[in-house]
DNA sequence: TGCAAAATAGCACGATCGTTCTATTTTGCA
DNA sequence: TGCAAAATAGAACGATCGTGCTATTTTGCA
């Protein structure tokens, strides 16, 4: 199972931090340099945006030149694609994959949430590229904003079958409506970012969290599973 | 009574449409001008950011020479203040003005939620400086950082003490947290715009008023003056 | 109406940007 | 080990950016 439920994105990008690919085949020099550039655009990314995202800083960052650097994408737009795709299989790894350990319906659910948060604590210093870079490519069009949509989307529908799958269960009232409870909890997401992040109120990641515990007393069964642990 | 609690911002920013100040003195060309220029500003930054307002298109968009707008401001930094105190102002003038008519309590916290709601609907096509904003200058300091924060703050104040004075009505829950209702409020904000701007995910609206009307019905005292009106 | 002052235009500067082209170096298989 | 291919470097391009300087035009009061 995984996140990308129907054919998104082919993984060029890669994750492991040796030289060896997940089918056992070595990776050649170049595809090795070009994941290490990857990550370092990941990082300049996430703190300037990918609109920030200059090839000349990247360039320098690597101790490379302009032109070696520029010959593994082909374009700038690519560059940022490449981004978003392993900033999006970070986030598998860290939030989405651990969570499916934690048993069906309101577990998972908050397994989900508690992870996210954990990546969002970090992020309220390194910056999240799924918040600035909508607001970067909030009307424009193009394979960026499709590449940045679609990775967005795909999380959230994750999210909203975690919801769906814990009314199924019966740890959420009837009457319930998962698309109001997901939209909460992202609301709780993005205002935890934008009130750490920006305006450095303290208290943020608890109200967060205040947040999610009074949305499972208002749409939870009581006493079914959930001890609000 | 005003916005500004404090001294903040002294009104260099004018708000009138026609050539006479509130004073009742007449501007003078150079002033008539400089406010224009600063209005096509703002409907750059709300669209492209005010990281993305550059004085070439605004000279452009004025029909005007890149140093005659420039003169007026002395610096990009200068302008984008001016972007920042002109945006607040309307802010002011379209959200937290009109809810003072509204009676204290639950009523004017109402209002400022429903007159915040109208201005993000409008914000959904042309974008909203406070948002986009945030996240260009999350790590920057400056004064145009300054500018920004202290407009945001001041407008989360406002509307915190809105819900502060909700609870000394009696109108909220005397065990409420008021920064939590806060929070909240601001979170739903957050996520239509982020919903329906960036992912143009229909039914976001009639979430964010619905998580207002849960907000209340969880924290108001039932019967007091509100009737989900 | 004339004249200082204010407003605007025009031009040029250095810097940075993405991108292209061509040389040079490095790699990895035969 | 040799040699084609891949990877990297270097220089240059046109464009755009904010800004400074100087000329020209426009304004509004005496």
């Amino acid at each position: 199972m995984t996140l990308m439920s129907s054919s998104g994105f082919s993984d060029s990008s890669l994750s492991l931090a040796d030289a060896e690919r997940p089918g056992g085949r070595t990776m050649h020099k170049g595809q090795q340099t070009k994941q290490a550039i990857v990550q370092a655009a990941v990082g300049l990314s996430t703190q300037f945006g990918l609109e920030g995202l200059s090839i000349g800083t990247l360039a320098d960052c690597m101790h490379m030149s302009k032109s070696g650097v520029f010959a593994h994408f082909g374009s700038r737009e690519e560059l940022q694609i490449s981004v978003i795709r392993e900033y999006f299989a970070t986030f598998e790894q860290e939030v989405f994959y651990p969570s499916l350990h934690a048993a069906k319906g309101l577990p998972r659910l908050r397994a989900l949430f508690d992870n996210w948060m954990k990546r969002v604590a970090v992020e309220i210093q390194s910056g999240c590229i799924f918040i600035s870079g909508a607001v970067e490519f909030d009307d424009r069009t193009g394979p960026v904003r499709d590449a940045l949509a679609y990775s967005v989307q795909t999380w959230l529908q994750a999210l909203n079958r975690a919801v769906v799958l814990a009314k199924q269960c019966g740890h959420l009232m009837p009457d319930a409506d998962e698309h109001q409870v997901a939209f909460e909890i992202h609301a709780l997401i993005l205002a935890l970012h934008y009130e750490a992040r920006f305006l450095k109120n303290p208290g943020s990641l608890a109200r967060a969290n205040r947040g999610f515990d009074d949305i499972l007393a208002r749409y939870g069964v009581p006493g079914a599973i959930d001890f609000s642990a």
